[in-house]
DNA sequence: AGAGTGAACCTTTTT
DNA sequence: GGTTCACTCT
């Protein structure tokens, strides 16, 4: 602990009533939360596995482990770091009996829950004039507020909130037929059988004995609930935020839960951490200056020893193009001139269709990189499918999977066929598979028809026999070799390289599979899916991190990270702030989002905007943001004036390609 | 039944 | 500028 300041230390052997750490950007909060696992379990002896630490996601949850790996070394033993979203999956499948759902739940994506709203609305007639995701979007408020249809109290006068309440008790409905989860079911379940069952909660409870809470200030009323169950004003729990940091109010975040501590835990203790270990001082007067312009309850100001450094730099380009040339040109002239490695540097965007403009500018010249949000791996067809057959024999009441992979590959069953199913599923009252093998509906079919239903779904009780006698990466080959499915991506692709890559594809989610399984030897099929599901892209990039790269990733990705060189693209009114934040409490979302992504910068940061951008295929004039003017005018260098190297439009291409070269050479 | 073609939509941010 | 979805043609 000799590299920890006092409030550090303090925070850490504060162990006697439960703690909220206030935690300024830069402040050390990660290595805080590391060091005070291997605290608790080297000094206060309490087990590493009944210590809990929820981290907001998969990527924040994995440098947490390896944090940790360092300070504790490698023992046994190892405490539970995950998302709040894998803790619920862990106590849901524990405590499957007491809950509404039967084992072998699927977990939805958006993908699906957005489908099924789709269904409803059109049940409704109301689709067209109301967009499904819209109507999800609210569902979703009311389940992170954990407010079941039946609680919901809406204004008579809003009929967009009726029509939503309307379709979100059929939703509910739907999913428990399905036997299928939603990402709000994984917190609401949990919490749900945890309130209602004395017996579980004290086992809970003694099973975590220790509760951290990294990001605290992005918890909504669920996982606050959540949190208060498996505490309940016991001493056992320290929570680190920072409201400044507070990005995600548009999905239920709400930082108040930060304030709502105090009144439920009377104990609690405050410690702040103010001192950056992080960023220049340009950098931090700027973000300290930006961040003033939002109301605060407690003021905090981060501060560091660090020295002034560079002044921060303004990048006016043109076009959105000439923007990301100019961004890429720059990193390649500092890489040149500080013989900085590609991972130091960052370009941060606030959606993510702007990555693909940097992507190409990275590619054209050479310049690996990494591109996270985007695509993800799960959203190509090939990934979905095989998921979706893996839902299937996992969950036979999953009608949503069957219905994805019911003519993939073609099995003689189309459009008009999957109709009458459907129909045939509703009127009888079963799932769909259990309709396939039901001869009153069969009867009415014509007998070719009947036979390719009757054969599909033959076909998947055999698999979902066979599943339970041997592991889920041998099913999903099984099942790859019985449909024939390279040979269908074969047919299907557009050239040999479109099928190839699917093919790697598939190849690379069955070494997934192998590797959970071998992780886990105990691991099922349902098991599996969910872990897929909730894993997302974070694993991959894990696998393929070897390379040193370029970071192209949104503001709200990046929080949590750090780059020695960070590029803030956009920096444009209508991208951010973004055109959809108006309101006055949206604005100030938009400051943090902004304050965040200043705060990512150890040494460099460079602003950027364009003077004209594409939209919708139409160039449309824009302006500098807003939050620009909030900045130190002081700190600022515009390039106006200055011999910038990326305003001297003649560097070009191929000369930087020989100095890199010349560079290369020289290493 | 399935492939091919245009119109209409669209862009926050994520588990 | 890119995607999705409905409609039409084979």
């Amino acid at each position: 602990m000799q590299n920890l300041n006092p409030q550090q230390i303090k925070a850490i052997r504060h162990t006697k009533s439960p703690l909220l750490v206030l935690a300024g950007a830069g402040s050390g909060k990660t290595s805080v939360i590391a060091h005070k696992i291997s605290y608790l379990i080297t000094k206060e002896h309490i087990r590493p596995k009944k210590i809990t630490a929820i981290t907001f996601t998969n990527r924040a949850a994995k440098e947490m482990r390896e944090r940790i790996k360092k300070t504790l070394g490698g023992s046994k033993e190892k405490p539970r770091i995950c998302t709040f979203h894998t803790l619920g999956l862990t106590i849901l499948r524990a405590e499957i009996t007491l809950s509404d759902y039967r084992s072998g739940f699927s977990i939805l994506d958006s993908n699906d829950t957005v489908g099924i709203v789709t269904e409803l609305l059109r049940k409704e007639k109301r689709i067209g004039d109301i967009a499904p995701i819209l109507v999800q979007y609210r569902i979703s408020s009311w389940k992170s507020l954990f407010l079941l249809p039946e609680e919901v109290i809406v204004d008579k006068e809003r009929p967009f909130d009726a029509l939503c309440l309307a379709v979100y008790a059929n939703y509910r409905e739907t999913l428990l037929t399905y036997n299928a989860v939603d990402f709000d079911d994984l917190i609401m379940a949990p919490v749900k059988i945890l309130s209602e069952n004395n017996v579980a909660r004290e086992k809970w409870r003694s099973e975590i004995e220790y509760l951290l809470v990294d990001e605290y200030q992005d918890t909504n009323t669920a996982q606050y609930k959540l949190v208060r169950t498996l505490t309940n004003g016991r001493q056992n729990m320290t929570v680190v935020g920072d409201d400044d940091q507070s990005i995600y109010g548009w999905r239920g975040a709400d930082p108040e839960n930060l304030n709502q501590l105090q009144k439920d835990y009377p104990t609690l203790e405050v410690i702040k951490l103010e001192q950056n270990y992080r960023s220049s001082g340009s950098i931090l007067k700027a973000a300290n200056a930006l961040i003033e312009n939002n109301p605060h309850d407690y003021p905090k100001k981060i501060w560091s020893e660090n020295g002034f450094g560079d002044p921060l730099r303004i990048i006016s380009a043109s076009t959105e193009h000439d923007e990301a040339e100019r961004i890429a040109n720059d990193i390649l002239h500092r890489q040149l001139l500080k013989r900085e490695p590609n991972g130091a540097f960052a370009i941060l965007i606030r959606s993510n269709h702007q990555g693909r403009l940097f992507e190409r500018a990275l590619l054209e010249r050479n310049i690996p990189y990494t591109l996270s949000g985007g695509q993800s791996f799960f959203d190509y067809a090939e990934i979905k499918d095989c998921i979706c057959y893996m839902r299937i024999i996992a969950n036979p009441l999953d009608n949503n999977a069957l219905l994805r992979i019911l003519n993939v590959p073609r099995r003689g069953i189309g459009t008009q066929s999957v109709k009458s199913l459907v129909e045939g599923a509703t009127k009888l009252g079963l799932s769909i598979l259990e309709t396939t093998e039901n001869t009153d509906f069969l009867d009415t079919l014509s007998p070719n028809i009947a036979k390719n239903i009757v054969f599909f779904g033959r076909w998947i009780k055999s698999l979902r026999e066979k599943s339970l006698a041997c592991d889920p990466d041998v099913t999903l080959s099984t099942l790859l070799d019985d449909i024939g499915y390279e040979d269908w991506l074969a047919t299907n692709a557009e050239d040999e390289k479109e099928s190839e890559r699917r093919n790697k594809n598939v190849q690379e989610l069955l070494s997934w599979v192998q590797q959970l399984v071998k992780k886990d030897t105990s691991i099922d099929l349902s098991g599996v899916v969910s872990s897929l599901t909730l894993f997302d892209i974070i694993e991959r990039q894990d696998n393929e991190k070897n390379t040193d790269s370029v970071s192209i990733t949104t503001l709200h990705a990046a929080k949590g990270l750090e780059y020695s060189n960070v590029y803030i693209a956009g920096f444009e009114e209508g991208i951010m702030p973004h055109r959809n934040s108006t309101t006055e409490i949206e604005i100030q979302e938009e400051r943090r989002v902004a304050y965040v992504g200043i705060t990512r910068a150890k040494k460099n940061l460079t602003l950027s905007y364009s003077r004209t951008r594409k939209r919708y295929g139409q160039i449309e004039p824009c302006e500098p943001s807003r939050f620009l003017e909030e900045l130190p005018e002081e700190e600022i260098q515009w390039p106006s004036g200055n011999s910038s190297p990326t305003s001297d439009k003649k560097v070009g291409l191929e000369t930087i390609a020989q100095l890199r070269m010349s560079l290369g050479n020289q290493k």
